[in-house]
DNA sequence: ATCACCTATACAACTAGACAAATGTTATCC
DNA sequence: GGATAACATTTGTCTAGTTGTATAGGTGAT
């Protein structure tokens, strides 16, 4: 008869005390410490088991910190309307954003393009950090050109909201022109960022989005954390 | 496999940031607390990587006030008039040399080759290291016909410019005829000497001098450390 | 004999929090 | 107006805890 392994039984008592709702979604579990003394093995036959959890995405461990309970999947709807706000409310999570840069400068080629400016053209730029009940969902790139919206970094800086500081300075409306999904895998400073190895998957999506009128008034890249975001398309609202 | 740890990441992210300008030579680089959220990372991390940067001389701490960035990656004009002092001392920086080693032999065929020499002739060499503001900048080696120049090594000892020294032995003006540039990597030696890791990036150029008649006076090999110097071409003054 | 499994130990890398010390800013008082 | 006090901000230091990685060795089943 094989026996099952120890590591493998702690795994299935650990999956089935987070099923049970012991330890909550984004929680900490107890340290690797304090797990083996609870099991009475050692420490390595515990990380034996977490590594097969963390492999199934069940938890996440962050070094110095601690072993966390992966949240599900984010649904996220790309379509004619992006909003970020509204998209993870609607799932009934908490949207926060964190801002890491806010900075200007002159417009890279393949920026200017899309925004239909001159080359040379100055543009805000906007780098931060999407987070759903607090845990990092992805990473995002907002260019908006300069001439039009000076004031912009100042509006995101007061309300991070994209279509907030959008409304402030007069857009009251805008939809995505179109939407470029690639995949990637996770440089360092990404995983970094988004709380996972170097290497994950990385979905990056690019789009331009543009006023009533159709003039683009803003190019975003994001990068979503393939683990945790499930991109859909086709859910027109 | 040794991944790079976090903290040298972040040191490289910022040294890049003050490279592009993105942090003015004097100003305040965002307090430890702004730049832990930034990476994303723990203050002590953000305080490895700027303990590191303190140990290079890029920046230096003040307590309660903050973190000030020493001095840019020097910019290093290479044009048709290459000197070292006048480079530097026109940025505001304090240039020094040091004399590593002083020496007589034959031509290598390269060389003898670039100065117009017949193959088996002797030549003066130079090895030294130059600094600025104490730094180390770079490694250079300069070489002389030994024939038209027999007491050049002795106005080196004692003015270690080679301006100077050529002067000194007739040669009132000279320019460079042509510079070839390339990237290596550092070796042992050399990164022990520019006080860099070895297998840093390193700009390695060769050229020669020729006085206002054309007769080549002086060939030379300077490796730069890339990470404090930035070579720019095209800029005559 | 080999291999998966498990123990044991040590150190590196990072997080977390707290408090001290220096500095810069603002309010207050006379 | 100028000195002073109070407060907020920022770097310096310390202690403690956690995960990541490397090395070495023991045990049992096949």
């Amino acid at each position: 008869m094989a026996r099952t392994p120890v590591w493998k039984s702690i795994a299935i008592a650990l999956t089935d005390d987070i099923a049970q709702g012991r330890y909550e979604t984004g929680g900490k579990l107890p340290a690797e410490a304090q797990l083996s003394a609870r099991f009475g093995v050692n420490r390595h036959t515990v990380r034996r088991a977490l590594a097969e959890m963390a492999e199934q995405g069940l938890v996440f461990p962050r070094r110095g910190a601690g072993v966390f309970v992966a949240a599900k999947p984010t649904d996220y709807p790309i379509g004619k309307r992006v909003r970020f706000h509204q998209n993870l409310t609607r799932e009934g999570r908490n949207p926060a954003k964190q801002i890491l840069t806010l900075e200007t400068r002159i417009a890279a080629p393949r920026e200017a393009n899309a925004l239909q400016l001159d080359p040379g053209a100055e543009v805000h730029v906007y780098d931060g950090l999407s987070l759903a009940d607090g845990q990092p969902i992805a990473l995002f790139q907002s260019i908006f050109p300069a001439d039009r919206f000076p004031g912009i970094l100042d509006a995101l800086q007061e309300q991070h909201s994209v279509t907030a500081a959008l409304q402030k300075l007069g857009v009251e409306d805008y939809t995505r022109i179109e939407t470029r999904i690639t995949a990637k895998l996770a440089t360092a400073m990404q995983a970094l960022h988004l709380k996972i190895a170097e290497g994950s998957p990385i979905l990056r999506t690019t789009g331009v989005n543009a006023d009533p009128q159709g003039q683009p008034v803003e190019f975003g890249r994001t990068w979503f954390a393939g683990d945790r975001v499930t991109l859909t398309v086709g859910r027109e609202t």
